[in-house]
DNA sequence: TTAATAGTGTCTATGAGACACTATGCA
DNA sequence: TGCATAGTGTCTCATAGACACTATTAA
């Protein structure tokens, strides 16, 4: 061990650090499609490209904490589903200076995201296009509403290809699906998000059955309303035992 | 946003920084069960107990890279798997001060584990006892090789749970598994490791046919040798595609 | 020749996909 | 009464576990 690494493992107070940031990816559905919430960037670096809301972590804020605090004060969310995704620490993913960022996943409900979009007008929504191929960080599509594709800053089209991909993996095993649906939904509703995010038609008989064997779905007794046609029959949420 | 926060977000280099720091969980095998590679501490605080190599992450130092530096300056180790897998951020983690940590998790196939505790005195074995209940930090147990639960310093029996549980979710899918194999090793060695792992007997057919079927395995046509039976075919390990 | 493990053939159980069917609420 | 979707019965197919069997090498 050198003399310099053994003062740094004394004394790490003395030298200089990287700054920690954490960054978010709001995900949520629209048209089908897995969606984020984006901000424009006005200020160098990557003026005029689309990044994720984010933010500094404090000296007495844990990770978690900075993450909701972005969730607040950026999204205007209080409380939803937010799992840590991974650190990013390459040198020279900010030009100002060297910020390592823990990045997150925050699923919005359609309501939430809707909600999001309407209180804060510097958000925008961008639909992703995330192709089957590649472990962590595939060719990723931000698109706007008209279908243009939106530049992103730093290295937030890998934080997002990265949240679509963890999502894909959980969906399967985990209950994350229903961090995306209202507190009551129907079986249509559920097998709608399953295929959103997969990007992949499922097979309704074996979806239901699959779904209805695990045990975590209880019946409301109630049924949707408003449509023209037979309405579905309305389920909660019961987490497992 | 307060008058705080957007200095905060203006100059964060004005403002205290957590320190950041990386740990390692050496992860090898060892008489059929998970062991990891610890060392004990002898300063303030947790004096006595045992923890995980780590290391502060320098300003011009990737994680990735700080974490291969320290598999080389505390463990004598030039190459191997090496996988990020959370970032541990509360409060109190060190009473010294604010230290946020990137867990990493590294493979070591049994000759780099042997070398690694020959050629390093302070390393300590620790066969790891990890129950099959609990998502991130179940009532994991570190045991000498005599049997006794050795007391672990910080959040690192967090981090020793989290990387034997991330690698019984990868095992199934990923080829993570012949990171803890030489480069020439036989189905029954792999079939050790995924038991090991996985902590439960596997279907032997059953495993033989999903691994070939796989097609990750280039028979060498050689066997192994040394042993009083019929010798095993010896595989290799072919990427796919 | 025997011991001990490598390696395989085959039956069964389970779960998913396919597909067609019945059920039901509303216009 | 008919439409559109909810919800189901059942066949087939793929895959894993069980278990017994054969193959092969060294002593």
């Amino acid at each position: 061990m050198s003399k310099t690494d053994f003062l740094a493992d004394y004394d790490p107070a003395a030298y200089p650090r990287p700054a920690l940031a954490v960054d978010l990816v709001l995900l949520g559905l629209r048209d089908g499609r897995p969606a984020a919430l984006l901000l424009k960037r006005t200020r160098h670096p990557h003026a005029g490209r689309w990044a994720l809301p984010g933010g500094f972590v404090g000296l007495d804020e844990t990770l978690d904490a900075a993450a909701e605090r972005v969730l607040r004060e950026k999204a205007g969310i209080a409380q939803t589903y937010l799992e840590q995704l991974y650190t990013f620490g390459a040198l020279d993913r900010d030009p100002r200076m060297r910020i390592v960022s823990v990045a997150h996943l925050a699923l919005l409900p359609e309501q939430t995201f809707a909600d999001a979009l309407e209180g804060q007008p510097d958000l925008m929504v961008a639909t992703l296009d995330v192709p089957w191929t590649g472990e962590t960080g595939g060719p990723i599509s931000a698109l706007s509403r008209r279908g243009e594709t939106l530049p992103l800053a730093f290295d937030h089209a890998d934080m997002l290809a990265l949240a679509v991909l963890r999502l894909r993996g959980k969906l399967d095993y985990s209950d994350v699906g229903f961090a995306l649906l209202p507190e009551q939904f129907t079986l249509r509703q559920l097998q709608d998000v399953h295929e959103a995010i997969l990007a992949t038609p499922l097979n309704k008989p074996a979806f239901r059955r699959r779904m209805l064997d695990r045990g975590w779905l209880a019946p409301t007794g109630t049924r949707e309303a408003g449509t023209s046609f037979r309405p579905a029959e309305l389920y909660r949420f019961t987490r497992p035992r």
